[in-house]
DNA sequence: TCAAACCCTGTAGTAGGTGTAGAGTCAAGC
DNA sequence: GCTTGACTCTACACCTACTACAGGGTTTGA
């Protein structure tokens, strides 16, 4: 089939599939006479995979690592676990992380519930006191996704 | 102070600081003969303000409209109000769907607990019974942070 | 006077794509 | 045979919020 068929399929834009063979988790197609890529089964497999683990919010090299794995059946596995282990640990993290974020979210939102000038506006206010009471050196991770 | 100052008073790299000038969130200080930035209380008020947003995991888009706020103090500040609610939203829904990845990895970590050829590991085959059972149009979003 | 420590600008890189320009290919309809 | 439209190709710029240079200039203390 060619890009746009497995992109449909797939539901992955053709742009993102030509990402993947450049980033070598894809194994470059056949072509056509024309310069076409046209993929198989095997193909729409492995995309699947990737798509799937993306889902599971790991990062490329971690789906790099299970494709190893999958290409080596006789390997010991138990780097799998590990792997797995660790993510799940960052997801863990992460989760503590916003739910930290979202009480001093909350609490701030109380500081003004009704409209005030921005002079008065205790949400302002409240990032304000924030600022100069965390001190100035400012926590420098920032951690956005899982990872 | 000097952007080393500065820099050190607040935990911002010098990097970064230069970077919030770039993108218009900190006015441009004056300047020494020799061309070295100048910066005031009221700069490092203003930095600390932007990295307490950015603490409370904002976008630089967000910090910019609060910024306006506080540079218009006359205003109504209902907008403030709705930011943030939006942006609360954003962290309560990350969480949830942080939550439902992480039953998710640990049901798959339970697949395979102890080490196997790499051919009959659980996790892998889970993950690929996940990816053809989810069938084809996998879903569009992969929220990182909390946007 | 000289070296270290600081600062400047400009550019490139990060992750995981997305979007575009400009060109080529292919099938259907006239 | 020719045209039109849908598709594909490569190569590159762009996104966020920085971070890390390179290659130079300035300041400061010994």
């Amino acid at each position: 089939m060619k890009i746009g068929e497995l992109a449909h399929a797939s539901g992955t834009p053709a742009e993102t599939i030509r990402f993947y063979e450049r980033e070598g988790l894809l194994s470059t197609p056949e072509r056509t006479e024309g310069n076409y890529r046209i993929y198989t089964e095997v193909h729409a497999d492995r995309l699947g995979f990737i798509r799937q683990c993306r889902n599971l919010d790991m990062t490329l090299d971690e789906v790099r690592v299970l494709l190893r794995f999958k290409d080596a059946p006789q390997a010991d596995c138990s780097e799998v676990n590990a792997l797995l282990d660790e993510h799940i640990g960052h997801v863990a993290m992460r989760i503590h992380e916003l739910r930290t974020l979202e009480k001093t979210l909350r609490a701030l939102c109380t500081q003004c519930v009704s409209p005030h000038a921005a002079m008065d506006c205790g949400i302002l206010q409240g990032i304000e006191a924030g600022a100069s009471r965390s001190g100035k050196p400012v926590s420098r991770r920032h951690v956005r996704g899982a990872h």
